[in-house]
DNA sequence: GATCTGACGCTACGG
DNA sequence: TCCGTAGCGTCA
């Protein structure tokens, strides 16, 4: 047990991970900056923001409120007329300043909260307005008076502005620091809230907002100048900001059922100003300091294509990825792809590629990752203990007053994932791999691929020829027509008809999982094949409908209509239970590897059939001057498999220098066959049979997937365990899953496995092979995603370079490079990804290798040697 | 009668 | 009684 806590290294390292994840690890130790630092802005202003209050602590602050009246008739296209009324002017607090003791008797005050949720209502129905010079609505305010002091307005200041949003050069040091600065901020935010002395942590309600609180919201596209600076101060200053997305049916981020592919109507976000608790004195007037802005799209020009977008916009959305850590999104990868689509700009990822988006749906998915869908009303109801059910769960309806009140609970539900990921040991974990791939992602999805569309079209015509030849062969040899798709007539066919299971050597048929009929299944085919002309048929078959369905077919409905021929995935972060990533239209991670040969339709029995090579990975291509660069981990998760269990046979197949490829060398003893004649799909079928093996596959399955018998099957499962000893490292992990109830990776991803006691033989023995197999799947998952950080940084911080990544297909990355930097590109990600395994908290016992190809498509990728490089 | 939906079977991928 | 994904087609 002790080794195996040693092993996965725990929530133990401290080393960064990248320079992002870095600067998170950094802010867990957040200490305020130093005096003497190199002066900072924003740390400058934070200081004068607390000694303004501390300056007179028995100064109760005021608080204001901003109406917006609605008007009568809201139309797009004019002017907004908000007028703003002010009631009072405040300071700003910083809960840090406040004594703990304090903070958790208000705490404790706070659970009497009514649960009444009344805003005041406010219109935000005619945004959409972009008429700058038409009179506009003014600010809140205490942000003039807090800011008119250290604003000089007018053109200087907004030059000031638009330099800060894009820094030209800005040394990575005062980076590091102004980011340490906010993440700090954040971190000694959470610690404060919700741990009590003790360290446990406390879980919160949600913020409620009294009837008579006002709120302001102000759109952008009608500020003045003046008034845009002011808001970026603000922004600048808030505690946090939340964030989401409106679309064009009304919905948001936050309503159920979303669909992602929405058209985005506007962007909200909430600028808090004060803690997620204020203590009463502040809150006495029942008046919430929080300000929310409206980005809208709708009537403007900003969002259509080939139109730069309004340069405000941009400074404002550059700014708010630079908070980091201070912002908060509901599914942050779509709002982090909008961003990308506003820049519009070719390399405008790598702004994007640093930021760090709180997501409380991912932080979520690590707590449990077999909750996969959560929506946010389920997130609350979850994990904010007394959830006010009034506002919450009307996510449905789809009026701004919900979503304003949502993004205040959403808050709330940030904070409190937060604290349950700390106290469960997962905040690591989430800071340095998760948050930082969410925007790896994001650009991974605006990035488009292209595809070969002409081939496409022609391919699919030749396979349903094929696929109509295919089926009369099917019903002649038959002797009646059927639906050789449909699995129920085939069945009627082979078994009723043509009683093809009495001929057949092998007594029991394998049947269906759930309904226990006779299977159809390739391995059944491949049994009957013998005995009858029709299963091969059918085999042929459903290999080419398999092709033309789901690779060429449905590769061609991924198209994006107009333009370039291109398909982009979705890609699921939180998708899976072992901390994998799935992608989705296309499934790019599922296009077959190896090519098929096929005949071609033919018309004249007898004449010689003439072959074709069908290859759905070539359908893929670079752009024009550039080149495909795919990198494959070797071997992980079988090297994990020798980290963990520590088995001499097995570490003896990874020592230096390494001969040949395993599964090659496997396949040749097994085959009998020399290893420089071991084709792919022996190579694949080794492959395949070393993992079923390793995982607990049975006697009858290997049987049925190598077509051997059952015995033959057992003696090689017995001969393979006996010489890779395993079962040590396996009872191991069965055994702290038993006492824990959830078994652990590298990094310190969980997943529960409640079976694991069970009394009930299946289910029990299922959880303990999917407990093993989640340490290693989610290891190499692990693994691969800190080399998609390591590299997207690297890559971020290079301008010369224009290399960006295209998939992750579990183990491999596959890159589009600038044909001329191909080679010191692929140098570049060879070390990167091999440098994963001396970082701390991983410390393999073997080394990883990563090979190297490449190609003008994925489908001719050629092995290439490089020497060792760093950029 | 024309759709829609969820469960199921099958087959690709990854290890 | 290997693990885990997505996608297509059938069927009720």
């Amino acid at each position: 047990m002790e080794k195996y806590r040693q092993d996965f290294g725990f929530y133990s390292y401290k080393e960064p991970l990248s320079d992002t994840a870095g600067k998170i690890m950094t802010a867990l130790q957040y200490n305020p900056p130093d005096q003497n630092a190199t002066w900072d802005e924003d740390v400058f202003w934070e200081k004068e923001l607390c000694r303004d209050v501390n300056a007179d602590t028995k100064h109760k602050p005021n608080v204001h409120a901003t109406i917006l009246e609605p008007k009568n008739q809201p139309s797009a296209g004019s002017s907004i007329d908000q007028e703003m009324v002010q009631c009072s002017l405040d300071g700003q607090c910083h809960l840090e300043e406040w004594p703990v003791d304090l903070i958790r008797k208000n705490l404790e005050q706070m659970t009497d909260i009514p649960e009444t949720f009344n805003h005041n209502k406010a219109r935000t129905e005619d945004f959409g307005e972009n008429n700058e010079d038409k009179a506009a609505t003014s600010l809140g305010a205490p942000s003039v008076r807090t800011n008119s002091t250290k604003i000089k307005s007018g053109r200087e200041n907004q030059e000031q502005e638009v330099a800060r949003a894009f820094p030209l050069q800005k040394s990575p040091a005062s980076e590091d620091r102004c980011l340490a600065a906010r993440k700090g901020k954040l971190d000694s935010f959470f610690k404060q809230q919700y741990f009590s002395e003790n360290g446990d942590a406390k879980m919160l309600q949600p913020l409620c907002v009294k009837e008579t609180e006002k709120i302001q919201i102000c759109n952008v596209g009608s500020m003045r100048k003046d008034q845009q600076c002011v808001l970026m101060e603000e922004i600048k200053q808030a505690r946090s900001l939340v964030v989401t997305m409106e679309f064009h049916d009304g919905s948001s981020q936050l309503s159920i059922n979303k669909d992602s592919a929405a058209q985005v109507k506007g962007i909200i976000i909430l600028i808090k100003k004060q803690p997620i608790y204020m203590p009463l004195e502040m809150n006495a007037a029942g008046v919430s300091e929080d300000k929310y802005i409206y980005i809208g799209t709708a009537n403007d020009t900003l969002w259509k294509k080939g139109q730069p977008p309004k340069e405000f916009v941009r400074n404002l959305l550059s700014l708010v990825l630079q908070m980091n850590t201070n912002v908060i999104c509901f599914n942050a990868k779509d709002f982090l792809r909008t961003v990308l689509l506003v820049y519009g700009e070719k390399e405008s990822w790598k702004r994007v590629t640093n930021s760090i988006v709180l997501d409380p749906r991912i932080a979520a998915w690590l707590l449990n990752p077999a909750d996969y869908n959560p929506s946010f009303e389920d997130l609350v109801c979850k994990y904010c203990t007394n959830p006010d059910l009034k506002t919450a769960r009307k996510t449905s309806d789809p009026s701004h007053q919900n979503t304003y009140t949502n993004m205040n609970v959403l808050y709330t539900l940030m904070m409190n994932i937060c604290a349950k990921l700390q106290s469960e040991g997962l905040w690591e974990l989430f800071c340095t791999i998760e948050l930082p791939l969410t925007a790896i992602l994001a650009a991974m999805e605006v990035s488009r691929i292209h595809v070969n569309q002409e081939e496409l079209k022609v391919t699919s015509d030749l396979l349903g020829a094929h696929l109509k030849q295919l089926e009369q062969d099917a019903h002649r040899v038959a002797g009646q027509k059927f639906r050789i798709t449909s699995s129920n007539e085939l069945r009627e066919v082979l078994f009723d008809k043509l009683h093809l299971h009495l001929q057949c050597k092998s007594k029991k048929l394998p049947r269906t999982s759930l309904r226990h009929l006779p299977s159809t299944a390739e391995t059944v085919l491949h049994q009957l094949q013998d005995l009858h002309p029709l299963p091969k048929i059918v085999l042929e078959y459903r290999q080419i409908q398999k092709i033309k369905s789901t690779y060429i077919d449905g590769l061609l409905s991924c198209v994006a209509k107009g333009g370039e021929a291109c398909v982009s995935p979705t890609w699921n972060q939180t998708g899976t239970v072992s901390g994998r990533l799935s992608a989705k239209h296309p499934n790019i991670q599922g296009i077959p590897k190896l090519a098929v040969q096929i005949a071609k339709p033919q018309y004249i029995q007898g004449k010689d059939k003439e072959m074709i090579t069908i290859n759905p990975r070539a359908m893929f291509i670079a752009a024009k001057g550039f080149t495909f660069l795919a990198a494959d981990f070797s071997q992980i998760e079988l090297r994990l498999m020798a980290h963990f269990s520590s088995d001499p046979e097995l570490l003896k197949l990874f020592e230096k220098p390494e001969s040949m490829d395993v599964f090659t060398k496997l396949a040749s003893q097994w085959k009998d066959v020399d290893p420089e004649n071991v084709t792919q799909a022996d190579r694949e079928q080794a492959k395949r049979t070393v993992y079923s093996v390793l995982y607990g596959a049975g006697k009858e399955r290997l049987s049925q997937y190598l077509g051997i018998t059952p015995k033959e099957a057992n003696a090689f499962i017995e001969s393979f365990l006996k010489k890779y000893k395993l079962s040590e490292f396996t009872q191991q992990i069965i055994q702290q899953c038993q006492n824990t109830g959830f078994v652990v990776s590298l990094m310190g991803r969980k997943r529960p496995l409640p079976h694991i006691t069970a009394t009930d033989f299946s289910l029990r023995t299922q959880a303990e092979r999917q407990a093993v197999n989640f340490v290693i799947q989610g290891s190499a998952a692990d693994l691969c995603k800190m080399a998609m950080i390591n590299i997207s940084t690297s890559l971020a911080s290079c301008s010369a370079s224009v290399a960006r990544i295209v998939a992750q297909i579990h183990d491999e990355l596959l890159f589009e490079v600038e044909d001329a930097q191909i080679y010191e590109f692929a140098a570049v990600v060879k070390e990167t990804m091999e440098s994963v395994q001396h970082m701390k908290g991983v410390q393999l016992k073997v080394p990883l290798k990563v090979a190297l190809t490449t190609g003008k498509s994925w489908g001719s990728m050629r092995e290439i040697e490089v020497r060792k490089k760093s950029l």
